[in-house]
DNA sequence: CGATCTTGGTAGACACTGTCTACGACGCCT
DNA sequence: AGGCGTCGTAGACAGTGTCTACCAAGATCG
């Protein structure tokens, strides 16, 4: 599912700007820093990378597919049903969310996504595709198109990621959890756990 | 409601800030473009907001102003019920949130939230609150408590508001119309229209 | 009334950024 | 051997945020 790791200073570049982003955030991914950390001089990446939104983004596309190895192999567990699937695929994009705080930012940063480069706002769509099927499956024929279903709900679970991530939603819900608030969100999107099925 | 204009410099330098955000986006506020709008030398703003990011705090905080003042006009224009009133509200929200983008994103960038500047991740805190209410007033008692529902709703709001205004979610659900999107998020947290109420 | 201190702006320096250009080393091919 | 891409280096340039020295005007006070 993960193509090969790329060779030469190409891979190494996003490799450490990888690990930048992981180590220091995302406004840590100077062009400058990421040269610096793979060994070579500022103008190198230039050979590979014709400006630095494009270098950006290749590392937002590695962030990508680790995403979609984590949901992958999280369903990969085995799970009674299309809901439990859901529950399960929406706590590892939550979870990625929050631990991978600097890649998830780094990975929805607008001016990346709308410079359309490396079709990097398609590179969710085969997550979104898993997600629709989930939703499909998992909910009774009535009711709004999956694709609707499935695009409030993962505007939900983006929306809690962001929000939960820099402590909005604890100040205002009052909580330190956040189980019960994404388990009212699937709940309200699919309805609740105990029904469908 | 909204607090009197501040005179000086401070003032203008907000302003300035503003009305750049509108006019180039959120990655054109330098701190020397704001002086240079606002005719001063690029030492000056220095004297009223310690560091840049104090400044681009102030302008973020206006937003939340603007904003509130449009969620204030539009519940006055009188509708029929609470959950009437919860429909404009999330409309209004999202229609924010998709006309003034640059500020938009201004008022949610994570270090300006983190950073503690100014309590500005307090400021939505009253916004929130009425939603709150208002998600108390629609739904019948049954159900996880109001700030939970309230919270998750929210995240969906923002959600969706972020990802259809950088054409994420056009592209995954296949539609080129929010207002479906909006309704089935509505929908879900709170019931459909018709029942409650 | 004159000296002094505070307030609020200017001007220049510094380190750092992304981009561009000139240059050079190296391998490959005919 | 000669030519030619490929790929990295080094330096310049404009722009950024921050810091420091300076200075002009007002207020305060002995």
């Amino acid at each position: 599912m993960n193509e090969e790791p790329e060779a030469g200073l190409r891979g190494r570049l996003i490799d450490a700007g990888v690990e930048l982003v992981h180590a220091e955030g995302a406004q840590a991914l100077s062009l400058r820093e990421i040269a610096r950390r793979a060994g070579v001089s500022h103008g190198a990446p230039r050979r590979h990378f014709p400006t630095h939104l494009d270098l950006l983004s290749a590392i937002a596309h590695q962030g990508f597919a680790d995403l979609a190895d984590r949901v992958a192999a999280t369903l990969a567990a085995g799970h009674d049903g299309p809901r439990a699937e859901l529950d399960a695929l929406a706590r590892a994009y939550l979870d990625f969310a929050l631990t991978r705080r600097g890649m998830y930012e780094l990975m929805f940063r607008h001016d990346l996504l709308e410079s359309g480069r490396l079709g990097l706002r398609e590179t969710s769509l085969p997550l979104f595709e898993l997600l629709t099927r989930l939703v499909d499956r998992a909910r009774p024929g009535a009711g709004p198109e999956p694709s609707l279903v499935a695009g409030a709900l993962w505007a939900n679970l983006h929306g809690i990621a962001q929000l939960w991530g820099w402590g909005s939603l604890q100040l205002a819900s009052g909580t330190d959890a956040v189980e019960p608030l994404l388990r009212a969100a699937v709940d309200a999107h699919l309805g609740p756990a105990g029904l469908a099925r």
